[in-house]
DNA sequence: TTGACATGTGACCTTCTGGTCACATAACTT
DNA sequence: AAGTTATGTGACCAGAAGGTCACATGTCAA
């Protein structure tokens, strides 16, 4: 399994999505921090970080017996720029902008 | 399953990100088109197709009796969008630049 | 209209994945 | 030292996903 199928396969799973949501909004936190928003026991919820770090989305550090867990944006980055190049970005956050307009409306 | 779920889940499989790339080269190629660039049989690509072409991945067109292709990348702008807001949009791209540069003096 | 070509459908099997649990290690507190 | 707190490991099971095949539909060309 290489880098890119870490990163994909990771980014499959809701509950991973939504680790990383957490972590998005507020970066640093503990796995105990993190389980209590899950509706999952600390196994399940420790495994996925686990698929995150593994895959570089997320990046940890220790602090005494505890954990710190960080987002790690850079992956997310490339996954943009393998399939957006720089001559289509320009229309394709314009398409998206539409939308956002668009569903504003109704 | 909701949208997002389908757009992750599809880029999850190794065939499906080969497909997107194929498209990503050129668009608008049917299927048994594409088939002979993969080391499977016809259903499979079919199926793998179908998957891309439900989350939104790729659109699709009919002329006669075949089925053109096209890349959409506006799901793949949104999965950016979730992760990397503007202020850290910048910094990002300058961690990436920096990662392309390392990579290229060894 | 007859045959060849391009694609679609549903069943089937094997492998992978998500979640839980019993058990284990390591660090803080008193 | 002893108990509590925070996290790690390996086994296990149910359900999902990847791939193939027999069969079916629709379209072009002569």
């Amino acid at each position: 399994m290489d880098d890119d199928d870490r990163v994909f396969k990771a980014l499959a799973d809701p509950s991973r999505r939504f680790l990383l949501d957490l972590l998005f909004e507020r970066d640093g936190r503990t796995l105990g921090d993190l389980e209590s928003e899950l509706e999952m026991t600390r196994f399940g919820v420790a495994k996925h970080l686990k698929v995150l770090e593994e895959a570089g989305l997320v990046v940890t550090r220790r602090s005494g017996r505890e954990k710190l867990h960080f987002l790690n944006p850079v992956p997310i980055r490339l996954i943009h720029d393998r399939w957006i190049d720089k001559y289509t970005e320009h229309h394709v956050t314009t398409l998206v902008d539409l939308k956002h307009a668009l569903e504003e409306e109704t």
